[in-house]
Formats: structure tokens, C-alpha cells, sequence
DNA sequence: ATGAAAGCGCTAACAC
DNA sequence: GTGTTAGCGCTTTCAT
């Protein structure tokens, strides 16, 4: 059984191709084709189940109705939300989604980059690695559309949807000070990260504007993950001068510093208060759901899909635009109010 | 700018496109073209930063390298897992994987399905409902090669990977009867699905071969939602012969009969024993840590590719297979020994 | 050791 | 109202 192309369905209706392609992209009317030719190619492709070759269209047209979403942990449910909404709205708007899962790993961001070049996708949505510029530059050497979201790097020029993570840092921040809390850690990621500057800056902020010390070993950066969250919170436990609250700047420490106070046989937040940032299914799931700073998922994937559908149709002309959205502080019950 | 076609390179090089393109695929030395002639158009190439047009090569070569992964929620840790390892799995094989979310949605479904067609997917891994049946046939009509996991229609002859939901259900409920419970409720799914059908039929077996009643009241089926087990479990606890122990069918259900057994004021696993089935982040994070059947995610992952593969390539000519896996208990502090 | 030519399936400019 | 033709970028058969 041959597939049905365009010519099948024209020797059989003993029209031309190019009739038969305008009927079935409902050109039929502006091109002045008789109705009866009209429903007799319809009628003839549905008999045939003819299905249009994207393919073959897309060579000619030199458009793919394709974009590649390249995130840093699709497990991560932060990210796994951003894709889903992604999806979403691309989908409505008559494109296709290549995810990209790269683990947090060059080699693998470089590799599905690409693919994606190969396969000519009309833009790419990108959640970058701080050292990603190499990668980058494949993709604006080639001109094709970019929009980035969650991350940004300072070296390079783009369009960025972010959100204002010194305000958010420095909301949560305050609200623990106004609670009397004085001992304040900062768990943070990887210290060079664009997100985890920013949040930092913000907890330093905030700590001088109450005339509060910046307390060195208060602070802890490494990466995003469970395990340091848990290693660092048993460590700040173990001082002497122990803090009273922990700031964590990501959705996976918040969880290692949590297991970290527990695991030490202290209470949340008798003994600690806490607070993250991002929420996630998991917070409002514990025995003492937690305090956190909420971004704005949906917001930030219809954001991004708008700017970059901009400048993939030419409608945005500006220069670069960086759009930065309000994060939300969600109490919850993890935080202790000082006597 | 114009972008670099092989035809480009031809031009410069002053040899012809298809010396080129033998050149650029590693075939130059089957081809006798001498290693000269390919230094120079290797060069050139790299010059000019010529990228292959995929869609092009496709279309001459009627094979795209591109997979449909079409899950149903990919929101829900397990199947983000799933499309971790399967979007892994093929990318180290070649492949580009397309992956759509139906979010249980029929409509949803059949355009993603559509799209995968037009875009003349190599093969199509799918996570169906059991109403997809007119969706899957779009498929099956097109002859194109399909997987399915997670999921059995039996209306519906094609290659499954799945996993041993009876026996694993069995077990879970053997382990609970072993600990001493015999008032145990089962909070399923929709009782019309085949994941949900087998466990519930395990759940039946093992209250049976214990001669153990199987009381109706203490089955509550609906949908895999957080708030059909937390409504549920409700129920079961205000119960005045009030179940011991409570088998839920998915991660959801779990997580949402946890939450009602909490705001009920009562204690896991003091007042009432849990398990679950599905493991996944959260099960470990709360204080009392879930006792669950584990699904092997990776190993159904790399499995569905496997076969998925080995019908693209004819490689695998017997008809269709329907694997199924083992899962696995895992115990963990959610069950009590009855006295 | 290399090239010419045909064609994958589609569309659009131009022709009548 | 409809057809002809050219071409998107690539590969491959056949020829030399």
C-alpha cells in the first residue's frame, strides 16, 4: 500500500497538483476554484486518508513549526511545570515542542543544540547553564530566534524572562526578620549562577537594612541539590551560635535542609524556621507545609512563548528585551515567630 | 546571509554536490573520492559552518528519526521519570523524540496524534487511556510502529510493556495481612482501567487465599487524583468497622489519603497502616516515609525503546509481545504489625 | 575518482 | 478556474 501524496489524489481527480495542495489548504476560494472541484478533491482525500507530508511542506517553506525547549532537569518539577505550560501554549498556536533534557551537562546541551539546528526548529527556548556561552553562540551564529528563561548570562545579549529574585529573597528575608529573627543562614547553589547571585544579594540586603551582621559561616553555597541542603543544614545545626531560620534558595534544598533539621531531631519550626524558594507539590505535602517564595510557572512559559513567537514573526523589532515577573511569598507553616 | 547548502559548498569547492554530500556522510572512502578532495570540502564546510538541512535528508530518505512519546500527564513524577529515560534512551540512538501531553484528554490525544503523522514519525510510544481506541486506530491505519507502555486496551493487539500490577498488588497485600491486618481498603483508580483493574483483581486474591472477607464498602473507586484518596480516606476512617490498612493504587491516591489521614488527627502508622503504589520523591520526604510497590521506570523505558526499535528496523519480525515486569516492595515505615 | 539527473512531497509564481 | 514549472536541500543510481 503506497502512501497518498498530493499527486495520488490528482491523477485519481484528474486535476493538477497544485489544485489539489490549494484545496486542501483551504486556498480554494481565493484561488477561484469551483466549489464542485473543491469538495470533489476533499472527498477524494479522505477516501485516501491522505495526510499532509510536514515534512515536504516545511522544506518549502523553509518553516518547521517547530520549537526546542532546552531545560536543565525536566525531573525537576519546577521545570517539568515550565515545559508543561511550554507545550501547552505552543501547541495552541500551531507548533510543535522538541524538549531537551540536558542534566545539567554541556556536552549534552551542546549535542541537542544541535539537533535542533539540524532539524531548522524556528526558535529556541533555552534555560541555560551559566557556562553555556559557547553553546549559545552556536545558536545566535546562526540567527535563529532565542528566548531565555530562569537564567540569565551576563556575557550575553538576548531576550530574558526572569523573575525578580533579589525582591523575592529579600520578601522572604524580611518576613523572617519581622518575625525576630535575627541568626539567618543562606543555603544557596552554585555561587555563580545568575539566580543564586541574585537571591543572595537579596538576603544581604535585607540583612543590613535591619542592621543585621552578615555572618560568614552562616552562608552556604555549592549546588542545587537535596544532598547539600541536608549536609549544610546539619552543619548549621552544629554551631554554636546556631541560626534560628535557613533560607533555601532552590525547590531540592529546601527539601535536604528540611530531612537535615528533622534527621537532627529538631522541629519545624519550634526549633528552626525555614523558607524556599520555588514551590512545588512536596511543600504543601508535608506534616509542616512550608513557607515559600512562589514563582510564577505559567506565567513565565506564556511570557516567553509570546516574546519568542514575536520575533520569530518579525513583530518585535525592539532591541532585547529582559522582562523580570513577580515572585509571591506563600505562608505557610514553617516559620516561627521569636518571642 | 544565506545560509550554507551543500549546493554552496559544490560551488566553492568546484566539485559537485553529490561529491559533497558523500564527503559530509563518512562515505567518501567507499567511494572511492580521494582524500584531498575530501580535506578540502571538510574544510569548506567547516568554514562556512554548514549545518545539514534533517528535514531534507528526510524527506528523501522517508525516515525522519524522530519518536512521538505521548504520555498522559507528564506532570505526574512517574511519567516525567518515563520521559527522562525514554527521551535519553533514543537520543543515544539517533533519535529526535517529540513529546505531547494529553492531560487525560481524548480531543488532546487525537491532535497530537495528528501532528505526529503529518510530521511522519518513525514510530509512536504511547500511554493510552483506555478510550482511545478510534485515536490508536489513526495509528494502526497508518501502519506506523507503535509501543505502547503503562497501560494495556484490550480491545487493542499491539506491542505492551508493563508491569506485574496483580502480583505486585498481591504482595503489598500479602505484606499487610503478614503484619497482622485484616480489616485492609483498597482506594483505586478508574475502575475501568486496566492498571487499576489488575491490581484490584490482586488485591481480591490475596484477601481471598488469607480467607479474608472482601467487603465492599472498603473499596473505593473513582480516579487517580490526589483528592480521591484524601476524600476517601476520610470516608473510610468516620467507617465504625474502620479499615487498619489502606492499599492506594497510584501515587496520587496515596499522597492524598496520607493528607486525610492526618487531618483526621489520626498517626501513620500507629492508627492506620498505608502503602502505596508507584514510588516517587515525596514518599521519602515525609516523616513517616511510604512503604510502596516501586515500578521499574528505567527498565520499562529502555524496554519500550527497544522494541519500539526493533519494529522500525524490521529487526523484530514475531508478532506483537507483551512484556511484563516485576515490581518491587519496597518497605519503608508506613506499615505497623498489629499485635 | 567524480558528476548528472532524478526525485522525495509540497507550494507558489506565472501562465493561459 | 486550472495547469505548468521550478525549486526547497538532500541522496543515490547510473554513467563515465
Amino acid at each position: 500500500m503506497q502512501i497518498t501524496t498530493l499527486q495520488t489524489i490528482a491523477n485519481l481527480v484528474h486535476y493538477s497538483r497544485s489544485t489539489v495542495s490549494r484545496v486542501l489548504n483551504d486556498q480554494w476560494n481565493e484561488h477561484g476554484i469551483s466549489e464542485a472541484t473543491a469538495e470533489l478533491v476533499i472527498a477524494k482525500a479522505k477516501e485516501l486518508n491522505y495526510i499532509k507530508n510536514e515534512g515536504a511542506s516545511s522544506l518549502r517553506a523553509k518553516k518547521t513549526f517547530t520549537i526546542g525547549v532546552i531545560v536543565r532537569d525536566i525531573t525537576n518539577p519546577f521545570y517539568t511545570q515550565l515545559v508543561k505550560f511550554v507545550e501547552n501554549a505552543l501547541y495552541t498556536k500551531g507548533y510543535t515542542v522538541i524538549i531537551c533534557n540536558t542534566g545539567y551537562d554541556l556536552e549534552k546541551e551542546n549535542g541537542h543544540i544541535n539537533v535542533l539546528l539540524r532539524r531548522r526548529v524556528d526558535g529556541i527556548i533555552l534555560s541555560p547553564n551559566q557556562k553555556s556561552i559557547d553553546n549559545i553562540s552556536l545558536i545566535k551564529d546562526r540567527n535563529v530566534p532565542l528566548a531565555f528563561f530562569d537564567c540569565k548570562i551576563d556575557e550575553i545579549e538576548a531576550d530574558y524572562i526572569l523573575v525578580d529574585n533579589e525582591a523575592g529573597t529579600s520578601e522572604a528575608v524580611n518576613h523572617l526578620i519581622s518575625k525576630g529573627h535575627k541568626k539567618i543562614a543562606y543555603i544557596g547553589g552554585d555561587p555563580f549562577e545568575s539566580n543564586n547571585r541574585l537571591r543572595y544579594e537579596g538576603y544581604k540586603k535585607s540583612l543590613s537594612k535591619a542592621a543585621l551582621p552578615i555572618r560568614e559561616h552562616y552562608v552556604k553555597h555549592s549546588n542545587y541539590t537535596f544532598k547539600h541542603g541536608y549536609e549544610a543544614s546539619k552543619e548549621l545545626i552544629r554551631l554554636n551560635d546556631a541560626p534560628t531560620a535557613f533560607f533555601a534558595a532552590n525547590n531540592r534544598i529546601v527539601l535536604g535542609a528540611y530531612k537535615g533539621i528533622i534527621d537532627c531531631g529538631l522541629h519545624i519550626p519550634e526549633d528552626v524556621s525555614i523558607i524556599g524558594f520555588d514551590d512545588f507539590e512536596t511543600a504543601i505535602m508535608l506534616p509542616i507545609r512550608l513557607t515559600v517564595v512562589c514563582q510564577p510557572i505559567e506565567e513565565i512559559a506564556l511570557c516567553t512563548v509570546d516574546l519568542l513567537l514575536s520575533r520569530i514573526n518579525n513583530t518585535n523589532t525592539q532591541s532585547f528585551v529582559t522582562k523580570i515577573l513577580k515572585t509571591e511569598l506563600i505562608l505557610r507553616q514553617s516559620i516561627k515567630g521569636l518571642a
